[in-house]
DNA sequence: GTCTATAGTAAGATAGAC
DNA sequence: GTCTATCTTACTATAGAC
């Protein structure tokens, strides 16, 4: 059975994915060589190219494991105590979480790979269909998914190497927080949107 | 003077420029190479080093194109007939003007480059700036950016090669300038970042 | 399961002809 | 201003020892 006691003996495959996300999260795609990856997991290149063969079989390792963690995601999304879609927002620029890091690192990877663009889309066809349940308005939901987009690409993208200040902060996750207070506080009018009631976390 | 009828003429220098973006846009920084890009602008490698002596240089030779690009959306962006909101919207995945290809194109350098990614923060910055005078609140202001980046990063990162109904496309920003104008048509109370009926509906 | 050594290729950059 | 070599380094991947 699995040792849970021993954190430190994280096995090495593991370790590789590790050192992989956290290179191309840092270093971006082209820093993220077999040599870099290996050395900064510990391991040496062919004792790499024996759990991933190939660079691509490396990628799609990373795919493999972000599925894993997007359904966790989902699920934790679901039972927030701050509703779905506070918690969507403010957690689409944290930058601690296993699941945030290894987002960040596909998204780097997208860029020159279709399956990479591929996983990030179907991540977020989940997300809108879970937050559309939850404020059940489609512009809405939609709208949410864009500022969580701009959130969490700012985030990936525009964060200095060290500097966690940089790109969005609180003081832009604040501000989208209070607009869609906002919105959901004008929701009784029956605009012209197709909703009933809008319950963001509302009562 | 300068040759205005003979766009054929178009300076190696620009055409070098010109096919990195494409490479950078379409393929990513690892297909961006030298040897590619020489290529793609129909010189060898031997005359792009003519006109960029490094690869450093051919970054800031982009770098100096944004510069000069923002300006003149900016401009573009104030006298709007359907005004500087909206157009900033939909202008946030337009795909065909060299503004928006050369902002895609410095968003993937962004992911290894502490310049290309000040730049991108620079480009913001002046955003922000103008659309906070345009609507005159600062948490709207700052949403609408952070909506934007959604739109413009995903319309950036998740397009396909040659597909571009991946990604945000007019649904979504439909649906969040249909969401801006509703929020619109609750300001006319209280013109501040503070106030009473506009504020967190939540508890 | 992990290592060292190395083959083969492609990258960024230089030198010098035209 | 643009070209064709060519140098050097770094990358992916393979082979075979331990």
């Amino acid at each position: 059975m699995p040792d849970v006691t021993a954190p430190a003996a994280r096995p090495a495959r593991e370790r590789v994915l590790d050192a992989y996300t956290d290179l191309l999260e840092r270093r971006g795609e082209r820093a993220a060589t077999l040599d870099a990856v290996a050395r900064a997991a510990g391991v040496s290149k062919g004792g790499l190219l024996y759990h991933f063969a190939t660079k691509h079989a490396l990628e799609a390792g990373l795919l493999a494991r972000l599925d894993t963690l997007v359904t966790a995601d989902l699920a934790a999304m679901r039972t927030a105590p701050e509703g779905p879609v506070e918690h969507f927002l403010r957690s689409s620029a944290s930058d601690d979480t296993p699941f945030d890091r290894t987002l960040r690192a596909v998204a780097r990877l997208s860029q020159s790979s279709d399956a990479a663009r591929q996983a990030l889309a179907d991540v977020n066809t989940r997300w809108l269909a879970q937050i559309r349940d939850a404020v059940g308005d489609d512009d809405l939901a939609r709208t949410i998914l864009l500022i969580s987009d701009g959130i969490y690409y700012g985030s990936a993208l525009l964060r200095e190497q060290g500097d966690p200040t940089a790109g969005p902060g609180a003081r832009e996750i604040d501000a989208a927080v209070r607009v869609i207070r906002r919105l959901a506080g004008n929701e009784g009018d029956g605009a012209d949107g197709s909703r009933g009631s809008l319950a963001a976390r509302a009562d």
